[in-house]
DNA sequence: CATGGGATTGACT
DNA sequence: GTCAATCCCATGC
């Protein structure tokens, strides 16, 4: 394990949420005895129709509405678990979906989470990176800042970097936003940057 | 209460 | 390249 870093803290997240999606880039997600640095985020606003929040407070959404700095964990495809970061004022309804991660320490615990070797396929998506850290919807609510999902500022070995933007994945809607931010040419993304 | 659609992944042609 | 797995929940009757 790395030294403990500080986790950020909520008022990180009550910012407008491109900025937090572009500033988690480079920051740290520890969980379970692992942990990884953030290399592909995309943001989602409750003013257009990809993000969850678009369609009001609902069961589903409350934590999207809640205060910023909490996990939003949702299931996907009725297999996968991905972890958002809830950002902007609470009332807002705006998330940073954290879609890959570069593994840096817990690394077999990684691997036997996944049932797989290969450094560069344990955190390459967003339903990898939770698999491989043991986030679950458990998790959702959580405080960032207190854990047991935790963000941390950049590693010191990790404050340069170029952060490229493009459109979002997997999307059908306001698909041609570029609201997805990667570090360019990393290895760990969960497709190349375009 | 019934239906349908995913912010995905991995296996297969 | 195609496609199924699988479940939460929003929507509509």
């Amino acid at each position: 394990m790395t030294a403990l870093a500080q986790a950020l803290p909520a008022a990180f997240y009550d910012r407008p949420v491109l900025d937090v999606s572009r500033d988690l880039i480079g920051c740290v997600v520890s969980c379970g005895g692992s942990a990884g640095v953030i290399v592909e985020t995309e943001a989602y606003h409750h003013s257009e129709p990809a993000c969850h929040a678009f369609v009001g407070l609902t069961p589903r959404t409350g934590v999207l509405f809640g205060p910023p700095g909490r996990a939003y964990v949702y299931r996907s495809y009725g297999i996968h678990a991905c972890l958002n970061a809830v950002s902007e004022r609470e009332g807002v309804g705006a998330a940073v979906l954290i879609r890959a991660l570069e593994p840096i320490s817990g690394i077999e615990p990684m691997r036997e989470r996944r049932g797989l070797e290969r450094l560069e396929s344990l955190c390459s998506g967003p339903g990898k990176l939770t698999q491989a850290l043991g986030i679950t919807l458990d998790h959702n609510g959580s405080s960032l800042s207190k854990g047991p999902v935790l963000i941390s500022e950049p590693p010191p070995s990790w404050r340069e970097f170029s952060v490229t933007a493009g459109p979002r994945v997997g999307i059908t809607k306001a698909a041609e936003l570029p609201w997805r931010f990667c570090i360019a040419g990393n290895r760990f993304l969960s497709r190349p940057a375009r």
